[in-house]
DNA sequence: TCATAATCGAGACGGTACGTCTTGTCTTTTA
DNA sequence: TAAAAGACAAGACGTACCGTCTCGATTATGA
């Protein structure tokens, strides 16, 4: 009855379980010093003190290896209760920015969002890992401004969940197109802009910052 | 009296001008059976009939092929006069999401935005060639807007030009985003949505559609 | 007691043994088919049955791998006991030239002297597995005829191996040029003439065969 | 009535005589620098000034090309009186291994002469070119010793043409053999050594130097 | 304490694409 | 017609990664 095997008592020599986190902090690090196209999972390893055999037991390949060290990143993400609804969007986009303006941010997701274009399972792991994950954000800021009196609340849910997608939409596909491809900062008076328009086109008004 | 023979009379083979429309339209071929990371210049090559030679000859390699490849489709893009700024830029809008659900647009189109990241003179070459080359849209419904009345005419030429990138960061964005990490039809439902907010956020009033 | 393992206990997966047989009979394989200068080495890996990578792993290039493959043709020379120093010499002789009218000696043994003009690595290997090693039959030869006493014990052992390097300059050099350049067959009546010159030329005395 | 040009007067622009020696000479400078295997015809092009197109019309490929860019060299072999035949023999011995004691000759001739052997039109090339161009030295060794009454006159005339031939080869492959396989300098000591050996061996008795 | 079993490091392996180089031909303008 | 210039098809080069495999060594569980 003093069975304190972590992983269930199963036979063989267990996981190393630093590796994890070794492994994806090596990715992080190639992905700023290399990018995307000349990351190699063999150089990873070695930079992580791992065998290649090690990494592919646990990752089956680039492109998941690469999902799980990004999305890690966003993770960072907070709402800090900044007084008003337009005050909260700014400042989430703004550090939605700043994380995006890291190379192995930039380098990295974009690649997988490629790749997963001809690759479900991948995808779905994007969406999983990052995209859902940080749905969080929306929601939890929409109910602080509806404690607040700013946003009525819902009445149809399923409307209310498309709404969060096209916010989800038009926020990430903003500041993503913004930081990358017009390769302009998101620095904080185009963010007012941004949000003054995001906020104007959902409530109809202006709102005060 | 300045003779200026196209090929500006300099020694040598001239290059076949027919080889770059080949080698175009087999890397769009290439990009919908394969994608972008299984793209490889050898086989464009054989596909477009021409030696691997003649292609590195006119591209520095598969970063730049693509984006002149991606490039060409969005030159299909028009803006019909459907009778409102928002039926105008509902239009727009629902070819530019046609144009992102082909494969060879999806596929290529965010792997050398990923790749820019790292690499200055494609970003340039991206904006250069895809981004700049279709704010022309932009420019001709806001004209065509503000003949109709819809829109008040400029003041600020500045201000104009930062709306306009504004705009495009949006729009760009936000169909990106609903088609490649949402993974979501942007069907004319969406459209609608997403115009009805856009440009109630621009201009502070609802139009008629 | 000491435990001499093979592979030393060195880590990692030991290399494929037969392979390097593999290649070097795929090598004269293709020298026969194809002569030294289309030779090509994915060729070779293909008709071993291995990948372009082993081959290089083991040989750093076409030169050192022909040089080994032909290497091998020679240890099959032999110094039967044909009753007179004569007889002896005649019978290696024609061995000799039997393995250089053979295609894959022919073909490359000459590319790979021409090669080694110009790198002293290759020389150097060239000296170590053909020639030298093959200076055994001189030896061999000249040990037979003294115990027989056709010939005088040495005295002075520099002036000796000062004799063998002639000789051996004198047979490989000519039999070399008859068969190749003046592409003669060195036949049992060249062998002959050859034989007696040389003889008489070392001794002073025509010898019995 | 005054048709000068030189070839016949036939049509068209005539060729450049210079650009035969340029392209030659250009030859054996790359064959110095780079050696057989670097070399590359349209680098010799460019070095001698002249388009590849040039060089292709007036000569097959590389070998025909390098045969004779290396026989010009041997012309410069000559017979002087030097008192008595093995004088003579040393003579020309110690020309030969000059010439081919420098680069040019060197990794020059033993590829054309492997190349050689699959490759019938060019073998004949070797021999006309340089081989039996340079039997005349024997033939005027000969008629000198004879002269002298070091040697007999021939009796047998074909018996006379396979001596020279024999001669020959053994002369050529052994210089060849010392220089280029063992490598060691064909020196004044050396060819001494040889030298003696071989007119032992041709006349049964030691001559005066 | 010994068998079993999974992990680890190391590195060989078959395979594939890379981007460059050379070959020998072809196509243009100029002489 | 030749010459210079350079584009062209073809194909080998040697390198780099991929993802798999085969080792010996290690580290746990369970008999």
């Amino acid at each position: 009855m003093h069975s304190h095997t972590p992983s269930g008592g199963r036979p063989g020599r267990p996981r190393n379980a630093a590796a994890d986190a070794a492994i994806l902090a090596a990715t992080r690090q190639a992905l700023v010093e290399l990018g995307w196209s000349k990351l190699a999972l063999g150089d990873v390893a070695t930079r992580a003190g791992v065998a290649k055999t090690t990494l592919y037991r646990r990752w089956s390949g680039k492109n998941e290896l690469v999902v799980d060290a990004v999305a890690e990143l966003f993770d960072e993400l907070r709402l800090p209760d900044r007084g008003s609804l337009a005050a909260d969007i700014e400042g989430v986009v703004l550090q939605f920015a700043a994380i995006l303006a890291r190379p192995e941010a930039k380098s990295g997701l974009m690649a997988v969002v490629a790749e997963s274009t001809r690759d479900d399972a991948l995808r779905e792991r994007i969406r999983t890992s990052i995209v859902e994950r940080q749905k969080r954000l929306v929601l939890a800021g929409r109910a602080r401004a509806q404690v607040r009196g700013e946003l009525p609340p819902e009445t149809d849910p399923e409307e209310s969940a498309r709404t969060v997608d096209l916010i989800f939409d038009m926020v990430a596909g903003a500041v993503v197109h913004r930081t990358l491809v017009s390769a302009e900062p998101a620095d904080e008076e185009w963010v007012r802009s941004f949000t003054r328009v995001l906020l104007l086109g959902l409530t109809g008004s202006q709102q005060p910052v």
